[in-house]
DNA sequence: TAACAACGCTTTTTT
DNA sequence: AGCGTTGTTA
């Protein structure tokens, strides 16, 4: 047995053994958060306080709990321990959820639905309402169902005023989804946890039960958690209240999930006797790191005043680079890796962590160029692509035949000539008895609906269906998934198409099937692949990790690069927007949960130009940046600034550039500095001009399209031509699908 | 029903 | 630019 409470400083120490009673533990970045919970586990397990499924631990990743267990184990060093109830809201819900599914008139196997799932059933639900779906845009309305949610409200709770048409609408569409749902035996990720609370705050004896169960509970990251799970957390308390949350209000970054700051700012006026301990100390960063990010963090005015400080020596300084556009930023990074840092560190010790996932695409496409290894971590997950999708629906489908969406992304792929006409005469006889999608295709075979084409293929598909039920039930998974995509022809489509996508996408169908083989069961299996988080994905390898910042919370890396540090995309305008002050605020705190993951070298930088919507080489739409705020906020004793002469005399200012941002503070101080740095005042500023008309083509033109022969352009408005073809008259048409005569 | 043409949205962050 | 959706035609 390890002396787990030598390795720990005073603070921490505390916290590990202060069990009884609300404890809040206000830990900065790198303070040994992970290390105080997982030593308070072993310290209640030790002192026999409680026994490992009696511990209720709250993690935001599935990576922050495996890695907790795995600490743990380590540090008991006996035999293994089970800790059933250490993982995310949402797995812990499901499981809670899966025991108690009849309480909220579900099924034990429901299906857990994602946000494509969830949009899909969004537009039916506009469909059938005759809602109008341009003014409505389902995304929209995801966004109001979840942030309801987020609240704990289901629909008979929410208030709208001011009678807004959106929300009203959004409410009628969330009536009806959660009812769709129901029937449907599906919860999307919301779900998962108000149905708990539904049960928890319904049935007392539940309730009792896991209070009962629960003798001390654990918080991780506590700074983002929102409404909902705080009343969770209420609901499974004990009068006792031992419960210790951890967090750092510096990173609290999800405010737009729901979050709330104010969970943790006003924890002490939930729990009278509430104790608070600081951990201070930074064991992660060298010194000019954790002061770079201590002087920018001090900007922010809602905060609780913490004082981290590190002795692990000055270190580098944190340097700060500009680049004259995105493209030469990655080559500027990938040259330091290449040059000076893989002779130093572990490229898995390497990170870029970016703002917005757009941002990844100019570094993966340079470290490729250079070869480079990196992984790339979020993004489009696994099993979000479409042939993973396409499989996974079949499997839910086999699992869970009410489960209409897979039904209806699977029927007619591959082609069985089940098209919109058909699947929408299966739709209306489906609702207007109120069965599933799959029952219906059975009854609606009894009657003269359909065509005799769709009948006989339809048949065949249930057949299918049917025999694959049946093996679910006696073969194992993975042998399953093969035959299923044989027999449905899907493997055969894929091979008859020969391009290198559909290679692709088999090999992806194949890395599935070995990714199942790790899952005891179907159900099993469908359950964990729904609540993989984004960074669950794999950690094995010598790779640069190229990430958003959000998914890097709770991360550490030796050297971190901080490229695209811009006014207008750090901090991003939609967060102004949307919450002006505060919104500046949240991305101030995001900017040092980027600081942070640093542990020895940090390299932060801005390109003065950056290309938005993947469009190239013309003037139109060329974005000029100027450096973030942020940049000016990190005091200069720690910094060291490097911006190429050369580089800055290309430097093009934009007049017209979004007129919203020209009058920034942050636009005006960089026009400043700029100015003043090269004493020039506005020689070197020069602006851009927007040509009206960007195609290849001129008036007069005489040009070939595939379907209206040969014409001559008579009037050009952006890339639409105005043509007289010799055969058909005038018609509208854009350049791309025209080309110059031969003869030009 | 399938194939093609035209359009329009994307890019803030995710369990 | 690239992709998914919508509309039109065979």
């Amino acid at each position: 047995m390890i002396n787990y409470l030598n390795l720990l400083n005073n603070q921490q120490k505390l916290a590990v053994t202060t069990t009884e009673g609300p404890l809040q533990v206000l830990a900065g970045a790198g303070s040994g958060k992970t290390k105080v919970l997982t030593s308070r586990i072993v310290h209640l397990i030790e002192q026999k306080k409680c026994f490992g499924q009696q511990i209720l631990c709250v993690t935001f990743t599935n990576k922050a709990a495996n890695e907790m267990r795995d600490r743990v184990n380590k540090l008991i060093n006996s035999r293994s321990i089970a800790f059933p109830w250490l993982g995310t809201f949402h797995s812990i819900c499901n499981k809670m959820l899966r025991k108690n599914a009849e309480a909220v008139n579900l099924k034990p196997n429901f299906t857990i639905i994602d946000t494509l799932d969830q949009i899909k059933l969004i537009k039916n639900i506009l469909e059938s309402e005759n809602i109008d779906i341009k003014k409505n845009p389902p995304k929209q309305i995801a966004y109001y169902i979840d942030q309801w949610k987020n609240k704990a409200q289901l629909p008979d709770d929410v208030n709208i005023k001011n009678q807004d048409f959106h929300l009203t609408n959004s409410l009628k569409v969330y009536k009806i989804y959660q009812k769709r749902l129901l029937v449907m035996n599906c919860v999307d990720f919301g779900d998962l946890i108000l149905h708990v609370v539904t049960i928890l705050k319904k049935f007392k004896d539940i309730k009792q039960l896991y209070q009962k169960n629960f003798k001390y509970i654990l918080v991780d990251e506590f700074q983002d958690t929102n409404f909902i799970q705080n009343l969770w957390l209420k609901l499974l308390i004990t009068e006792k209240n031992n419960i210790c949350v951890v967090g750092d209000d510096d990173q609290s970054i999800y405010s737009w999930r729901g979050a709330e700051v104010k969970n943790i700012l006003n924890f002490k006026d939930d729990f009278k006797n509430l104790k608070s301990i600081k951990l201070e100390q930074n064991y992660r960063s060298t010194e000019n790191i954790i002061n770079s990010a201590t002087s920018l963090i001090s900007n922010n005015e809602d905060r609780l005043e913490k004082n981290i400080w590190s002795d692990l020596g000055l270190g580098e300084k944190v340097k700060i680079k500009s680049y004259f556009d995105g493209i030469s930023e990655a080559v500027g990074v990938s040259d330091i890796i290449e040059q000076v840092l893989s002779k130093k560190y572990k490229l898995s010790e390497i990170s870029v962590l970016v703002r917005a996932a757009f941002q990844t695409r100019e570094f993966e496409e340079r470290f490729i160029k250079i070869g480079l290894p990196y992984k790339l971590i979020g993004g489009l997950k696994f099993y979000e692509r479409s042939e993973i999708k396409d499989a996974l629906c079949y499997l839910r489908l086999i699992n869970q035949s009410s489960d209409d969406i897979s039904y209806e992304r699977i029927i007619n792929n591959p082609r069985r000539s089940i098209g919109n006409s058909s699947l929408k005469k299966i739709h209306n006889f489906a609702r207007s008895r109120e069965i599933s999608l799959f029952d219906a295709s059975q009854e609606i075979l009894k009657e003269n609906i359909l065509k005799p084409k769709t009948i006989h293929n339809l048949k065949s598909f249930l057949i299918h269906m049917i025999s694959w039920k049946k093996k679910s039930e006696n073969d194992d998974h993975v042998s399953l998934l093969e035959t299923v995509l044989d027999e449905s022809g899907y493997t055969l489509m894929l091979k008859n198409e020969k391009t290198p996508e559909a290679d692709s996408k088999l090999e992806n169908l194949k890395e599935l099937k070995t990714s199942m083989k790790g899952y005891a069961s179907l159900s099993e299996f469908l359950e964990n692949i729904s609540l993989q988080t984004s960074i669950d994905e794999d950690w094995d390898g010598e790779k640069i990790n190229i990430m958003t910042i959000h998914s890097a919370k709770g991360l550490e890396f030796d050297t971190v690069f901080l490229p695209g540090w811009e006014e207008g995309l750090f901090p991003h305008p939609k967060s102004i927007e949307d919450r002006g002050t505060e919104g500046v605020e949240e991305e101030r705190r995001l900017a040092y949960v980027a600081i942070t993951r640093a542990k020895k070298e940090l390299y932060i930088s801005f390109a003065n130009q950056r290309k938005f919507y993947g469009r190239q080489n013309d003037n139109y739409d060329l974005y000029t940046s100027i450096s973030s705020r942020f940049i000016n906020e990190i005091d200069d004793k720690f910094t060291e600034i490097s911006i190429d002469e050369n580089q800055a005399d290309e430097f093009v200012f934009d007049q017209d550039f979004n007129s919203n941002s020209k009058n920034s503070p942050g636009w005006n101080r960089l026009k400043n500095n700029y100015n003043n740095q090269h004493n020039k005042k506005e020689k070197n500023i020069k602006t851009i001009t927007f040509t009206e008309n960007f195609t290849n083509f001129t008036v007069g033109e005489t040009v070939v399209h595939s379907g209206f022969g040969t014409g001559k352009i008579i009037h050009i408005d952006g890339n639409k031509l105005l043509i007289n073809f010799d055969d058909q008259g005038e018609k509208k048409v854009i350049d791309k699908f025209v080309s110059k005569t031969a003869n030009e």
